[in-house]
DNA sequence: CCAACGTTTCAACAATGTTTGAAACAATGG
DNA sequence: CCATTGTTTCAAACATTGTTGAAACGTTGG
């Protein structure tokens, strides 16, 4: 055994493989964690279906939390968990007005929304 | 009151959120439930570092499981596990060669790979 | 047929994510 | 200042996911 190598890998891969620099060169190639750290704060936003139809509807226009909790029947403490993962997420944010919190897409909620759509 | 009103809401989306026909209007724009099941199935699928690190690794070419183990450092098992995650959620299939299985990246998998790169 | 290898499966366990209800906070109107 | 309304926070219960190591499966070569 010479240099990187240690494992037996299939014929129909091995050249295609190493000319792409073994697994040196593919692990070089990969996104950084930083990067992957955001891809997956965002899927983690999207992967519950009530997160993912409140995106929707605050595509089509913001609202406030308490027509939010109308139109999904979640009880307020409960929909205030969700927001909060999709605000982790940077897919929402929200103003104050008045007594009311504004929820409303953040340009990559927009992105991801029209893109996933 | 009269109809469909039962919450307050603020003024600054009254208006609006009328002319889009208040919360049922809203509720029927959203996707159905079968395209939400399928976002949030490929949500999870992403929802994990080095999930995604093995399909952005797998759109620099197929590689059997031995590969993957090398490059990550996982057991078997548990890349067997994470592996099995993202079949399930369409991302990527395998083929047999011999004693190995290759995977590689579903054609979703590769428009998800190219979009979220 | 047997032994070796690549891979998956399983069950017990650990870790994370979600729900619940009560309590707290902040803004408004009286 | 007080009561009310919209919303968040918290801790405890609960549910889902991820990890571990051992055992099982399928394929290959002898």
């Amino acid at each position: 055994m010479e240099g990187t190598k240690e494992t037996e890998i299939p014929d129909s891969i091995r050249c295609e493989f190493e000319e792409k620099g073994g697994i040196v060169g593919i692990v070089e190639s990969l996104p950084d964690d930083q990067t992957i750290g955001d891809i997956v704060s965002v899927a983690r936003a999207l992967s519950d279906p009530v997160r993912v139809r409140v995106i929707f509807a605050l595509s089509v226009q913001p609202m406030c939390v308490c027509l939010i909790v109308a139109m999904t029947g979640y009880a307020y403490s409960k929909m205030s968990y969700h927001l909060s993962v999709l605000k982790e997420g940077g897919l929402v944010c929200a103003r104050q007005e008045g007594n009311y919190l504004i929820y409303y897409l953040t340009d990559l909620g927009r992105r991801v929304t029209l893109w996933i759509g």
